[in-house]
DNA sequence: AGGCTGTACTG
DNA sequence: CAGTACA
DNA sequence: GCCT
């Protein structure tokens, strides 16, 4: 992989988040003995509008895990002193941009878009789910699509060179992991298997943990997880440095399109393959078809700001702005932001927000009247969703939902935000599910499973019934709080910032 | 061979 | 229903 | 793609 220099001249390193850097005693370390300051790229942004350079310390990026608030609201330490007379902007080498979507909503954050940003090319950042298959065919089933794929694409053409973007990564062996995140990316976007990304995602992770460094595939030998087909690719890349399989995708223009279009939110790979088989290549391309719905439609018209992750601290004000006039509305109202900010990360894809009402009767119709505050007070700009028809009670679970865009006074993008509101029982499922992370959702879902039970955002319900009759009850197990929910899985409760599996 | 979490909204 | 999204 |  490419090696960084943080030698003279460089003397700024900026990112748009933390999260990259954040398994960070080597982070730490490395500005302590180096003169090297890990900014956020605002920093910049802020420096080159006020024509002079601005003071570094609120825009750190080294942050103590355990103080990750802290750290960043702080603006009076006075650590390094380095010479800023010559800016010298980290530029790591970028081939296209199939090289930077390392991120995913939250564990995101890396050099590369912020470079990419700046110089102008368009950025990725990963949505939810897959992609389409780059066969040029449509098949029928997903499966041929992959195989097909795979076989048609292995060792055949020559592949361009892929120099990620892992720069900041304390890892030890991103020698590996560079590879197995870039499959992870493909698998979840455009080869459309979440199921295999998954996979990827696991063993990147694990791999990326240990401390020492992979030379020899047999260490990984008692590692869960690894099966054949991984061990001979980290096999081939041991030897080889590289994947020829992901060489010669990468190197698929077709790829890179998909991967565009499906950075759009409210894209994905059915979409995107759509619009690719159109004749379509270039966002500008994509401005022009009518038939792309609302979603897309916002997704496009705020794509730049879309892609900017949000500050803690500018999250912090988000969430004053939202409970503030939630308060207002509804005195007593429970409201906060959840998602990877309450998980305690230093910045956030998004804002999530959940509500609920302790007198058990004001959560209906309080999504309404809150957005239409929001809107009013030109908090709220453009809503993805049709509240038209006013607010829906899905079923009997009375769950609100708004999801949007947002921005501060005078700030500089304008945000997603979500918002749910939930009847008091079923508040403290809600708090547990937008909490999140996707992972630990899952695995305690699965253990519920296990147990005979179904977790959901609504509530914990026995499964009744046998055989084919198997379903699951309509009365939830009554939870007050989180704690309640996970000891009734058996689980000991976890912090948000523990969640973040 | 089949599961892999579970749900809401849109058109 | 398929597609997309949310954690 | 791994696990059962």
């Amino acid at each position: 992989m490419p090696t960084l220099s943080l030698e003279p001249p460089v003397t700024h390193v900026l990112a748009s988040g933390p999260d990259r850097l954040r398994s960070s005693a080597k982070a730490e370390d490395l500005e302590r003995h180096s003169c090297v300051m890990f900014l956020r790229y605002e920093w910049i942004e802020d420096s080159l509008k006020e024509g002079k350079l601005m003071p570094p310390d609120p825009y750190r990026l080294i942050v103590h895990n355990t103080s990750i608030e802290k750290s960043l609201t702080s603006s009076t330490t006075t650590t390094a002193t380095v010479a800023v007379g010559c800016l010298q902007m980290l530029i790591a080498p970028i081939a296209g941009p199939q090289k930077l979507n390392h991120k995913g909503k939250e564990e995101s954050g890396a050099l590369g878009e912020v470079v990419s940003s700046m110089i102008g090319k368009e950025g990725k950042q990963k949505k939810g789910r897959g992609g389409e298959s780059d066969s040029e065919e449509e098949r029928t089933k997903e499966e041929d699509c992959r195989g097909d794929i795979l076989t048609r694409y292995l060792g055949t053409t020559a592949p361009a060179a892929a120099d990620a973007l892992e720069p900041c990564s304390t890892s030890l062996n991103t020698h590996i992991t560079r590879i197995l995140w870039e499959l992870h990316d493909l698998y979840e976007g455009v080869l459309d298997d979440g199921n295999r990304a998954l996979i990827y995602r696991k063993v990147a992770s694990e791999i990326d943990k240990l401390s020492y460094k992979v030379t020899s595939a047999s260490q990984l030998d008692k590692m869960e997880g690894i099966g054949q087909s991984t061990r001979v690719k980290i096999k081939e890349i041991l030897r080889t440095g590289k994947l020829e399989m992901l060489e010669v995708l990468l190197a698929n223009p077709k790829v890179s399109v998909l991967q565009l279009f499906m950075s759009v939110w409210g894209i994905g790979p059915k979409t995107a393959t759509e619009m690719y088989n159109r004749g379509y290549r270039t966002l500008e391309d994509l401005k022009r078809e009518s038939s792309l719905e609302r979603m897309p439609r916002l997704g496009l018209k705020y794509y730049a700001d879309i892609l900017q992750r949000i500050p803690r601290v500018e999250a912090v004000e988000l969430e004053k702005v939202v409970v503030g006039v939630a308060k207002e509305l509804y005195p007593g109202v429970l409201a906060q932001a959840t998602g990877s900010f309450r998980r305690g990360k230093a910045s956030c894809g998004d804002i999530d927000f959940v509500i609920s009402h302790p007198d058990g009767n004001s959560h209906r119709g309080l999504l309404a009247k809150l957005v239409a505050r929001l809107t009013d007070i030109q908090f709220i700009s453009d809503g993805l969703q049709d509240r038209s028809r006013g607010p829906q009670a899905p079923g009997h679970y009375e769950v609100d939902t708004y999801m949007g865009l947002c921005k501060l006074q005078g700030a500089r993008h304008y945000r997603r935000i979500d918002i749910k509101v939930y009847p008091i029982r079923a508040h403290p499922f809600g708090l547990l599910h937008f909490t999140g992370n996707d992972i630990f959702n899952r695995r305690i879902r699965e253990l519920a499973k296990k147990k005979g039970y179904k977790l959901n955002d609504h509530g914990l319900f026995p499964t009744v019934g046998e055989g084919q009759n198997i379903r699951s009850g309509t009365e939830s197990i009554p939870c007050a709080t989180e704690r309640e929910i996970l000891e009734k899985l058996g689980m000991p409760y976890l912090e948000p910032h523990e969640r973040n599996w």
